[in-house]
RNA sequence: GGGCGUAUAGCUCAGUUGGUAGAGCUCCUGCCUUACAAGCAGGCGGUCACAGGUUCGAGUCCUGUUGCGCCCACCA
């Protein structure tokens, strides 16, 4: 009796013999043609969660099903430890705001956390099995990494890509920092239509409509639509607002007619309409609102230094007070919010760093066609979000821990001072220019106090793999790359940014492929938050109680872009599978120990059974490779689980057990026993392989106990994957159908002895075939296989017109 | 409001180019058959969301409707 697997053990030791022996190290040398993977830098925001764990696992299986079929397979891992995210950790971790401590004691005490938290995520992602080359780890926020980033900005300066100018700008009043249209997300909020008197010049009164009385002091023009008869004739006339400024009424189609009063007005800033009104009418601005999200220089003394909620509030009491209040009626309305505060976002003008992507939204969407996007429905959201952009990627973000935009300014004359590429990187608080302009001392020097958004770093992943701008043997081979994988979420971001540095910097893609994973829901519709979060098990937890293959098969059975939600069900059928490879693999080795490894036998040779056996594990194999090289992991994997749990294992070993055992029972027996013996040595090496890429610590247990001694290659993961098992066939139809009938009789033998009370391992008198001549010459060659899984005494084949089946068993 | 995806057994899903509806789980009945009870064998269970159309033939193709999900727009 063999012994049980424990994943427990045989995992972690897997892993540390990968480790150990560098399995999955990239050969900078080989000839092997390279495959590049843009693996996706987690971000360093807390736990890794079963997302990660889902989306990671599919492009990883890529990773081992490239390295199988011969590719030098590149697959770094990095970790995206700063920005945003990292600094809220932070400051929760250590209960202190960044603004609250010296700006380099809070960049130390967030590289002490990172790292903390990179080695954590590190372990768990090695638990799960993942093939990348550590070699080649890298973090956004190391020098290295800053000095590719600060390069690709200097770069784009000096290409004029980028530039910086005192504008408009999405606002978060919480962090106190500019924002990227990406990182908006739209937000339901209860909220008051207020309708307010403004007065017209002849004395009548207008009523305009708004959700945002507290703009009132930043009113710079009256709107109304030019179709709106109620209104065309006051157009071009002076009306004023309750607080007594004077403005005028103009007329735009962008006014709706139906909405509140029909007459709306125009403030420096409450939306991107008044932005856009602003920009086309060249209307005066009026700032009321701080950074810190508080009112300035409204006539309402009140007001001032209120933050613009109890702003609101106040001013309401006091048109009413006034009598210009005329109605207000609630209702609920959704506003723009900054993602990772949930706060509204406010339109300020400041002076921010703008990467010009506007004008190039034609390239940018030309650049996605070339790109081959799996799956394909995946494209039309990246296009339908270049098309619809707004902004220009403002990538200056008014925080601490990031990289620095490497820049000071004159206080003379306020001109930009850059350092050279070799200086880099800097950050410009602590460094100092080496050059400086002319007449100027240290003293003139300011620095920019920014730093970037995250995503102009990871955005460059690519680069960052390719040491960029270095004499570096990568450089010519990983640029544009072969795989993007990614999730959809961060199509917006990620993608596009990464797209659009290439663009800048290369005129070229970034990668030829990307793989689109979707998101493990909480339930049917429901995304992971953070409460719901708390109630799912972790990766952790799924690893302890079913272990990493069982994992990785769950993570495998969804299709690809497609949401799935956590099923435990699929997780044990993981370890099911496991096990299942485990028992039949060694029982099929216990048939073995008097099978010398070099006895080959000629297919022509082999009895019908095992010829079945191996031409279709030949075409499961084919079929793989076909889905696997379109990225189809789920489909690839369940063809393998057909092959191996119903053809292999219900069929097959049963089939040939008998003839195992008992081969003095036939004729020419010991000939007839070695050709299933070959069969099931060359079948389950290529099982065992084929299944490798997802499975990969079972199969590395098996291969080293069963094939490495013969094979001489020091992991399964370094085999070739198996397609070319067989030598060609031809003429395969009479076994392909030979078998369909076998099955049929097999099935039936079952039924009949299922229906008749009889044990399947009980012997009982005939079975009887019934059939044409032809057909009965196809399932002859089975015979004895027949015979061996019926546990019959004999099997008898009778002319007949049509196919029928009988059985006798045995009277006592 | 626009786009994309999706609707198949009680549940989770597969169904490649049109050709007799599939798997796993659940449930029921047998079986500790000399690999595996985390297993084996057998069974119950479906008007393939709805309505039209094309076709000898539609889960599959076309049109429309509805439900669900996602993305985007609207935000005065």
């Amino acid at each position: 009796m063999n012994t049980k697997y424990e994943a427990k053990e045989a995992e972690p030791k897997w892993q540390k013999f990968w480790l150990e022996n560098e399995i999955y190290k990239y050969q900078i040398d080989s000839e092997k043609p390279t495959y590049s993977i843009d693996t996706p830098p987690p971000t360093v925001s807390g736990k890794i969660h079963v997302g990660h764990i889902f989306s990671y696992t599919q492009a990883e299986v890529i990773a081992r099903f490239k390295r199988m079929q011969g590719f030098n397979v590149f697959y770094p891992f990095g970790f995206d430890d700063n920005g945003l995210p990292t600094e809220r950790l932070v400051e929760k971790e250590i209960n202190r705001k960044a603004s609250e401590m010296p700006r380099k004691e809070f960049i130390e005490t967030c590289l002490n956390i990172t790292e903390k938290y990179r080695q954590e995520f590190k372990g768990l992602w090695q638990s799960i099995g993942i093939s990348a080359d550590w070699s080649l780890e890298y973090s956004t926020i190391s020098d290295y990494s800053r000095k590719i980033s600060q390069k690709s900005f200097l770069e784009l300066y000096k290409k004029g890509f980028l530039v910086k100018k005192n504008a408009p700008a999405l606002w978060d009043i919480e962090v106190k920092t500019s924002v990227a249209q990406a990182e908006i997300e739209d937000k339901e909020f209860d909220s008051f239509f207020h309708d307010i008197k403004f007065t017209i010049e002849n004395g009548d009164d207008l009523i305009i409509a708004t959700t945002r009385p507290e703009l009132l002091p930043a009113c710079t023009a009256v709107f109304v639509n030019p179709e709106d008869s109620r209104y065309t004739h006051l157009i071009g006339k002076k009306v004023t607002t309750p607080l007594g400024k004077t403005v005028t009424i103009m007329s735009d189609e962008k006014v709706s007619i139906e909405k509140g009063s029909g007459a709306v007005m125009c403030c420096t800033y409450g939306d991107e309409t008044d932005l856009y009104w602003v920009k086309t009418y060249k209307l005066e601005e009026t700032i009321i609102i701080t950074p810190d999200g508080k009112i300035k220089n409204s006539p309402i003394e009140e007001m001032n230094g209120l933050y613009v909620n109890k702003a609101r509030v106040l001013i309401v009491e006091k048109l009413k007070e006034m009598g210009a209040l005329i109605n207000s009626k609630a209702i609920v309305h959704s506003v723009k919010v900054y993602e990772r505060t949930g706060r509204p976002i406010e339109i300020i003008p400041v002076s921010q760093w703008f990467i010009k992507t506007l004008e190039m939204k034609d390239k940018l969407l030309e650049n996605a066609d070339k790109i081959n996007w799996y799956p394909e429905y995946m494209k039309k959201r990246y296009v339908e979000w270049v098309e619809n952009l707004k902004w220009d990627w403002c990538i200056s973000r008014q925080r601490f821990f990031g990289v620095s935009v490497p820049a000071w300014y004159s206080k003379k004359t306020g001109e930009i001072i850059l350092p050279d590429e070799s200086e880099l990187p800097i950050d410009p608080v602590f460094d100092k220019p080496k050059n400086l302009p002319e007449g100027h001392t240290i003293e003139d020097i300011e620095p920019d106090l920014d730093v970037l958004d995250t995503w102009a770093t990871s955005s460059i992943t690519p680069q960052i793999n390719a040491h960029w701008g270095e004499e570096h043997p990568l450089a010519k081979k990983l640029i544009p790359m072969d795989l993007r994988p990614q999730a959809h979420d961060i199509i917006r971001t990620w993608a596009l940014y990464t797209i659009i540095k290439s663009e800048l910097h290369f005129n070229d893609i970034p990668w030829k492929n990307t793989m689109i994973s979707g998101h493990v829901l909480f339930k049917k519709g429901e995304k992971i938050s953070k409460s719901k979060a708390q109630k799912m098990m972790t990766p952790e937890e799924m690893i302890d109680k079913f272990s990493a293959d069982a994992v990785r098969f769950w993570a495998c059975r969804a299709s690809l872009g497609k949401d799935i939600q956590l099923e435990e069900n699929e997780i044990k059928n993981g370890l099911k599978l496991v096990t299942k490879l485990w028992n039949a693999v060694s029982f099929a080795f216990m048939n073995l120990t008097d099978y010398d490894v070099k006895t080959k036998v000629n297919f022509e040779d082999l009895e019908s059974s095992d010829k079945w056996i191996l031409l279709r594990i030949q075409e499961t194999a084919k079929k793989m490779e076909e889905n696997l090289n379109k990225f189809e992991f789920g489909s690839a994997m369940s063809e393998f689980e057909k092959y191996f749990w119903h053809d292999f294992c219900d069929f097959y070993l049963e089939m040939v057990k008998d003839r195992i055992y008992k081969p003095e029972k036939y004729e020419n027996g010991q000939n007839k026993k070695l050709s299933a013996q070959y069969a099931l040595y060359v079948s389950l090496n290529s099982i065992i392989k084929l299944i490798a890429p997802y499975l990969p610590h079972i199969t590395e247990e098996l291969y080293q106990k069963y094939y490495k001694d013969d094979e001489k290659i020091i992991s399964v993961h370094l085999t070739k994957f198996p397609v070319d098992i067989i030598p060609a066939q031809e003429n395969t139809e009479n076994i392909f159908s030979g078998i369909t009938k076998v099955i049929e009789i097999i099935e039936a033998v079952r039924k009949f002895k299922t229906d008749n009370k009889i044990r399947l391992g009980e012997e009982i008198e005939k079975v009887i075939i019934k059939s044409s001549a032809s057909e009965l010459e196809i399932i002859k060659p089975f015979q004895d296989d027949i015979q061996g899984v019926s546990r019959t005494r004999s099997v008898v084949f009778e002319p007949a017109e049509n196919f029928e089946l009988d059985f006798e068993a045995i009277v006592v």
